[in-house]
RNA sequence: UGGGGCGUCGACAAGCGGCAAGUCAGCAGAUUUUGGAUCUGCCAUUCCCAGGUUCGAAUCCUGGCGCCCCAGCCA
């Protein structure tokens, strides 16, 4: 939309963009949109995007974030080579051009207290007024600018400000602050600075000294464009084009730096990686690939309008992505026991299984089979609906990869009635899952090897609000209210494929029929896999329950 | 009674005066040793509304309506 009109050959064919973001808190999927756009832009017509960090508030700003940001983008798979920039680089550069714009009367040091800024700036429909301080001299301001470098004020006690206009119907442009004091070290130049420069004032200069063509930001910046303009303007230095786009929403979480740091501080998520956080590191602690990321991003498309993205539409990017890289296993999350009466006991073979359909090179593995296995619970009913397929009382079905099994009777908990076994025959002419006689059997289910099996724990996640749009507070209420209380289930008597024991951290895996999941690369300990669900397959029979609980 | 922006299918989103792309979701069917994947078909006579210009408008004009953002010494 934006692309092909950038293309047009304006900015001298040149291209460059960046990526800028301030280090005080970790980056979400809808910063991924913007990297997207702007490292994308840049690769699709020849030019760079830049990576700035906007780190011009030190009371806000941590080296862990700094850390992170670089490792999330690094990992979304964009690289910057050695265009690594920090605006706090261009804080000697700043204050020159501050003094350029005192010189020339364009600028004012203002002895009003935050308050009476505010008051004098006027409200939305009403005018401001003038500072009293307005038209104090070049040489007045100069001093006084210099002082307040020198640290000679206290926190607050004056500002720079530009001289513009204090009736303008854009607040933005009633003398806003350029410089503020702050006596609080900074990340990076430490105590070097007290007084620290606003966005307003820095941004566009940062993006003029680094040549960028397009400065692409949030539509809420759109009121600040004139002003970003004015300081370029008024300085006569090199003049970037600010072009803003509308930030991503996605339905059932949040995406603002502000909600996700209160849902960490107020604990209700473990940190800002909790596989239910939709930040990246999050995002991929809990499986997500950023091929999945990338391609979302793309789908997505940009535009000015405000829009709420269904969770469905990156839920399908990334199953398409984990679909055709995903090796395939079975694992068994909630056991049933099953016996199969005729098979020799203290028996065990061995069975050909496909490691992923979807990519013959991806071969083959032998699992082990037994006696004793373990199905799905949710996979036997005993008085099953019609639209049931799977193990019931006299019913076959058939054990991927291993044999048809007829369910002959149930063994119950005498007290709870709860079904606590199953005895089972098999067909042995059926090794492999394929009948000679050609008799068709409606399911195939996942199973493991009871004596051989692996241990797991297995978190399950789902949406961190019960709310689509969480945002969307009604009266009185927070969104932390809509907080989904079901937004993490531990599994913890797991039963998984022994091939399991030596994943990987970090590594994906499909679980037949019951989805993909990966090893936390936190929890896990060696030979003790914990896995999270990334996400689950579709699932026509859940569709059905759903429908017919309706 | 200020300034800025946005309004095309349930959700995204093309379209830029010539007669409504595509994707997700949904529905129906084929196929299937994952009720997965895959494949087919269906899903806006209509583009916030009302006028106008035109042979012809989602696209141009006028007037409404609705939604979002802005009064940090945050970014």
């Amino acid at each position: 939309m934006i692309a092909e009109d950038m293309a047009a050959g304006r900015s001298g064919g040149r291209l460059m963009t960046r990526f800028p973001p301030e280090p005080n808190g970790y980056l979400h999927i809808g910063h991924a949109k913007s990297i997207c756009l702007n490292f994308g832009l840049a690769a699709e017509f020849g030019g760079l995007c830049n990576f700035r960090f906007d780190d011009t508030n030190p009371a806000k700003e941590e080296v862990e974030y700094v850390e992170s940001i670089e490792s999330d983008v690094r990992w979304l798979g964009f690289d910057w080579d050695d265009r690594l920039y920090y605006a706090s680089d261009y804080f000697e550069r700043l204050y020159d051009y501050a003094g350029q714009l005192i010189k020339e009367g364009k600028a004012y040091v203002c002895d009003l207290t935050a308050d009476q800024i505010r008051e004098y700036r006027g409200t939305l429909t009403a005018p401001g007024k003038a500072s009293p301080y307005r038209d104090r001299s070049v040489e007045e301001n100069l001093d006084l600018f210099r002082r307040m470098r020198a640290g000679e004020f206290g926190d607050g006690s004056r500002v720079l400000r530009a001289k513009i206009d204090m009736a303008s119907g854009n607040i933005n442009m009633r003398d806003p602050v350029m410089y503020r004091i702050k006596k609080e070290a900074h990340h990076r130049t430490g105590d070097r600075w007290c007084i620290y420069p606003m966005y307003d004032y820095a941004h566009g200069i940062s993006d003029s000294i680094e040549g960028v063509t397009h400065s692409l930001c949030t539509m809420e910046y759109e009121d600040h464009r004139p002003l970003y303009d004015w300081f370029l303007d008024e300085l006569k230095i090199y003049h970037p084009q600010q072009i803003e786009f509308a930030r991503l929403n996605l339905s059932y979480t949040v995406l603002s730096k502000r909600r996700l740091l209160k849902l960490v501080n107020e604990k209700h998520v473990n940190g800002w990686n909790d596989p239910r956080m939709p930040t990246l590191a999050g995002m991929r602690r809990r499986g997500y690939t950023p091929e999945a990321i990338r391609n979302f991003c793309e789908r997505i498309g940009v535009g000015k309008k405000e829009s709420l993205v269904d969770l469905a539409l990156l839920e399908y990017c990334l199953r398409e992505d984990l679909n055709k890289h995903a090796l395939r296993v079975m694992g068994v999350l909630r056991p049933l026991k099953v016996v199969i009466d005729n098979y020799p006991e203290g028996g065990e073979e061995y069975l050909d299984a496909v490691n992923n359909p979807e990519d013959p090179g991806a071969g083959t593995r032998k699992v082990p089979f037994s006696r004793e296995l373990y199905i799905e619970r949710e996979d036997f009913m005993e008085d099953p609906p019609k639209q049931f397929f799977r193990l019931a009382p006299g019913r076959e079905v058939r054990l991927r990869y291993a044999y048809f099994i007829k369910c002959e009777s149930v063994v119950r908990d005498e007290r709870t009635g709860e079904v606590m076994e199953l005895h089972c025959t098999y067909d042995p002419a059926t090794r492999g899952g394929d009948s000679p006689d050609g008799r068709k059997v409606k399911a195939t289910l996942h199973w493991v090897s009871a004596p051989h099996s692996l241990e797991a724990e297995v978190r399950l996640y789902n949406t961190l609000f019960t709310k689509e749009n969480p945002n969307d507070t009604e009266e009185g209420r927070d969104f932390t209210d809509y907080l989904n209380p079901k937004s993490l289930e531990v599994l913890t008597d797991c039963r998984l494929e022994p091939g399991l024991k030596d994943a990987r951290a970090g590594a994906g895996y499909q679980f037949e029929r019951m989805g993909y999941f990966c090893v936390d690369s936190v929890d896990s300990a060696p030979g003790k896999p914990v896995f999270n669900r990334t996400v689950t397959l579709k699932d026509e029979w859940a569709k059905l329950q759903k429908a017919g609980k309706k």
